[in-house]
DNA sequence: AAAAATTGTGCAATCGTTGCCGGAAACGAT
DNA sequence: ATCGTTTCCGGCAACGATTGCACAATTTTT
C-alpha cells in the first residue's frame, strides 16, 4: 500500500539506467553535467529519499544506534539521551531507545533485538538486576562497539563514561556531615552495580574523614534499584526501626530517592530525616521532605558516550586502545 | 567487522542450498525431516539469526513502528511508551521512540526520518508548536498507516485514542469550586492542539454549572506547551498581578503544572492559592504546595492505539471505517 | 515394466542501491 | 586516417533471505 518512488521509477522515466541515477544522485564524478541536473531536478519534483534499508543490506550498516537504559522516565536518563541524540543526529546516525525496566530478561531480549543487524552499536547503562554478562561479551566479541555510560562493566575492554560517583557521595554525605548529623544512613542501589560500589566507597570515605565510624546496619541495598516500591518501604522501616534510629539519608540514585520520600512520608511523619541523594530531577525543589542532591552532567556524558561510539563505528582499524572518561558531579543544596 | 551469520555459510557448511536452508528454517514443508533436522541444530549451534534488513528489503516492511511524542521525561508520554511497547514486542513489533521536543522542525524531521521506509507505521502525538500538518497530511496520502493519541488532529481519517479531556478538566474544576475557590484561573497549553480546547471546554462548563462567570483574562496559553519556563512564569505573574488575584489555578498539562509550581514559589511565596492540573507523575503527592491532579490512563491509551495501528498495517485492505476512543479519566486529591 | 504421482532439492529472480567493468562516442595528436 | 585518451553511461553482480518453478529421484499406480 505505501510504495515509495525508487531510482528505478526514475531511470524508467527519464530513460537512463539505475546506475546513472544511481551516481547522478551521490558522487556525481563521471556524470555529465546535465544528466546530473535532470536527474537532480526530477528527484526533486518527485520528492525521492533513497530507501535506507536497500542500503543498510549493502553497505552492511544501519547508521543507526542502539540505547539501552533502565527507563526513558527517569530524568537522568532522558536527559542522557537527549544528549545522545544532539551528536547522533548530527552524525546521520539514528537513535533507537530500549527500556530494561531494570530487568534482566527485558535487557537480554532487548539488546538481541539490537544487535541483529539492525544498529551499528550499542550505548548501554547496565539493569540493576543484571548479574551475567554473557550476553553483552558475546556480542562484543563478535565485533559490535558497545560503549558503557553510567553503570559501566568494568571487566570489559572498551570505552565508558561516568559520572564521578565517589566524589558525589562524598559530597552528599559530607553535607550531611556538616548539617550536624551523626547517623548517616545510606540506601543504596543493587551492589553488583559499578555505581553502587562508587558511591558507597564515597559515603564510607567521607565518614571517615570526619571520623564517624562505619555502621553496616545502616547500609541498605535495593537489588531491584527501586523497581518494586516494597523493598524501598523495607529499606526506610528497618532504618527507623534500628535502636539508634538514623538521622540522615543518603540516598543513592534518583528514583530510590522518590522512593525513599515516600516511603519516608508514610512511614516517618515526624520528618526529622535529613536526606540527599543522587538527583537529577527538576522538580526537586517543589519537594516536601526537601532533597539536597547530587547532580550527574546527564547530557554530556550522554554526548561523550555517543563520540566514542561512533569512532568505534567508524574506525577503520580495530580499536585496542580505551578510555574511561569521568564527569564531574555538582551539589545542590535544598533547604 | 561485526559479521553475522547467513543463511549462505550455513548452505556451504551443510553442503545444501540456500534455498533448501531457508525452508527448513521456516516453512519446514516440502522438506525431509533428516535435512531439517540437520539445519536446524547446525543454525541452532551457531546461534543462527536471520538478517532482519535482508528480511524487510524482500517483505518491503519492517516490523517496526514509529512513536513521536513530545519527550519521553514526561511521565504521562513514559507510561503511554511503557503501553506501546508491552502490545508491541508481544505482536513481534520493534518500537523506535523520538521526541519532537514540542518543536515543529524536530517534528517534521522525525517523521520524515522514520517514514522513508524504515517503520510500517507511526503513533503520534502532536507537538505543541504544530499548526501545519502538512508533512503528516502527505505522508498519510501515500498509504502510511497513523495513529494519533493524546494530541490529535481531528481533521485527519484515522483511528484516535484519546482520554476524556472534558471531564477531566470539569472534574478538576469543579474539586476547585467545591473547595470554596471562586476566581479560578486556567493555565493552558497551546490553543490550537485538541487537547488544549477541550480542557478549556471542560473548565468552562464546570464554572457554568456552578454560576461562575468565565473571564478572559483569567485564562492563559503557552504557546511552547511550557518548553520555555519563562512562558509560564509570564502567565503566572499576568495572573498574580490582576486586580482581582484568582484563589485557585487549574492547570492543563503535566509540565505546564511543574511550571505552575516553580512560578508560584518564585513569585507567589504566599502559597494561598489552591491548585489542580492534569499529572500523571507519581510523586505529586510530595510536592509542597500540594498538586490535585486528573489522571489520564496513560497506560491503556497507548495499548489501544498499537493495537489500532498494529490493525492498519496488517489490514489486507485499505481501511475505511475510523474509530476514535475516548478513556476515562480520573481524579487525585491531595491535600 | 512403463507411466504417473509424490517428494526433495536447486536455480534464479526479487527487494533497492551501489561498485566495478567495459563499451561507445568524441576529441586531440601524430 | 589511425591511434590513444577522455568522458559518459549501461550492464552485471552483490548485499541476505524468500519463493515459484523446474527437475531429479523415489515411490506408487496401472
Amino acid at each position: 500500500m505505501f510504495k515509495p518512488t525508487t531510482i528505478k521509477d526514475i531511470a524508467i522515466a527519464l530513460n537512463l539506467s539505475t546506475s546513472t541515477v544511481s551516481r547522478a544522485l551521490r558522487g556525481g564524478y563521471e556524470i555529465s553535467k546535465e544528466t546530473k541536473k535532470i536527474v537532480l531536478d526530477y528527484a526533486e519534483k518527485i520528492n525521492f529519499t533513497r530507501n535506507p534499508i536497500a542500503l543498510s543490506l549493502k553497505e552492511r550498516r544501519s547508521y543507526s544506534i542502539g540505547i539501552i537504559v533502565c527507563e526513558v522516565a527517569n530524568v537522568f536518563f532522558s536527559q542522557a539521551i537527549d544528549g545522545i541524540e544532539s551528536i547522533a543526529y548530527n552524525k546521520g546516525y539514528h537513535v533507537v531507545i530500549s527500556q530494561s525496566h531494570d530487568q534482566y530478561e527485558r535487557e537480554v531480549t532487548n539488546i538481541k533485538h539490537l544487535a541483529n543487524r539492525s544498529v551499528d552499536g550499542i550505548i548501554i547503562s547496565l539493569a540493576a538486576e543484571t548479574k551475567d554478562y554473557a550476553h553483552i561479551e558475546k556480542l562484543h566479541e563478535q565485533g559490535l562497539p558497545i560503549v558503557f555510560f553510567d553503570r559501566i562493566l568494568e571487566s570489559m575492554k572498551t570505552h565508558k563514561v561516568t559520572s564521578n560517583n565517589k566524589q558525589g557521595a562524598f559530597d552528599a554525605t559530607e553535607f550531611l556531615i556538616n548539617k550536624g548529623c551523626k547517623r548517616i544512613a545510606h540506601i543504596a542501589n543493587a551492589p553488583q552495580l559499578s555505581i553502587t560500589e562508587q558511591r558507597r566507597i564515597g559515603y564510607e570515605e567521607a565518614l571517615e574523614k570526619h571520623k564517624i565510624p562505619i555502621r553496616k546496619e545502616y547500609i541498605k541495598y535495593c537489588e531491584h534499584g527501586g523497581r518494586l516500591q516494597g523493598e524501598v518501604d523495607e529499606a526506610i522501616k528497618s532504618l527507623l526501626e534500628l535502636p539508634e534510629k538514623p538521622d540522615a539519608i543518603f540516598v543513592a540514585s534518583d528514583r530510590l530517592s522518590m522512593g525513599c520520600l515516600s516511603a519516608l512520608k508514610k512511614y516517618n511523619p515526624a520528618d526529622d530525616l535529613l536526606i540527599a541523594g543522587f538527583s537529577n530531577s527538576d522538580v526537586v525543589n517543589l519537594l516536601k521532605p526537601s532533597l539536597s542532591c547530587v547532580k550527574q552532567p546527564a547530557f554530556e556524558m550522554g554526548r561523550i558516550a555517543t563520540e566514542m561510539l561512533i569512532n568505534l563505528i567508524e574506525s577503520k582499524y580495530p580499536v585496542e586502545d580505551f578510555e574511561t572518561k569521568i564527569l564531574d558531579t555538582s551539589f545542590q543544596e535544598n533547604e
